[in-house]
DNA sequence: TCTCTGACTGCGT
DNA sequence: AACGCAGCCAGAG
């Protein structure tokens, strides 16, 4: 059996917090989506929350960082990447992992996209 | 307290 | 197929 069960999420009813958890579970390599973050949180309607959350969790500290960049939208454009330190940040850090971004949009989106739903129970 | 806006999405025209 | 609109929730003015 898949013996893949990830229970990092805080029994906490902030919201935010557990969109920085399930943020935090995106393996390297891997990105995933507003929606599909919102979904797993019970709230699929609340997409652009989930959006404002990343925003607020993006921090210097390496411990509690949060890997905002793995996070796009439903088509894999970079639509956050503004809000980084630099215009180019959120690109960098998928490149170093990997994962090519043209045009501010992430190359074959389907094959590295990762769905807590699918992987969190 | 009310109103507007936003790292989104899905549905209707 | 492209464009517009409404719903969701939290923060700022």
């Amino acid at each position: 059996m898949p013996g893949k069960q990830i229970n990092d999420i805080p029994a906490t009813n902030d919201f935010f917090e557990q969109v920085m958890a399930v943020t935090r579970m995106i393996p390297k390599g891997r990105v995933s989506t507003y929606g599909a973050i919102a979904a797993y949180l019970g709230a699929k309607r609340s997409a652009r929350v989930v959006g404002w959350a990343l925003n607020k969790a993006i921090a210097p500290r390496s411990e509690e960082a949060v890997p905002a960049h793995r996070v796009v939208n439903r088509n894999g454009l970079l639509s956050g990447k503004m809000h980084f330190a630099t215009a180019t940040q959120m690109e960098e850090l998928l490149a170093a992992e990997n994962i090519t971004v043209i045009d501010d949009q992430v190359v074959e989106f389907d094959e590295h996209f990762w769905d807590p739903a699918e992987h969190l129970l």
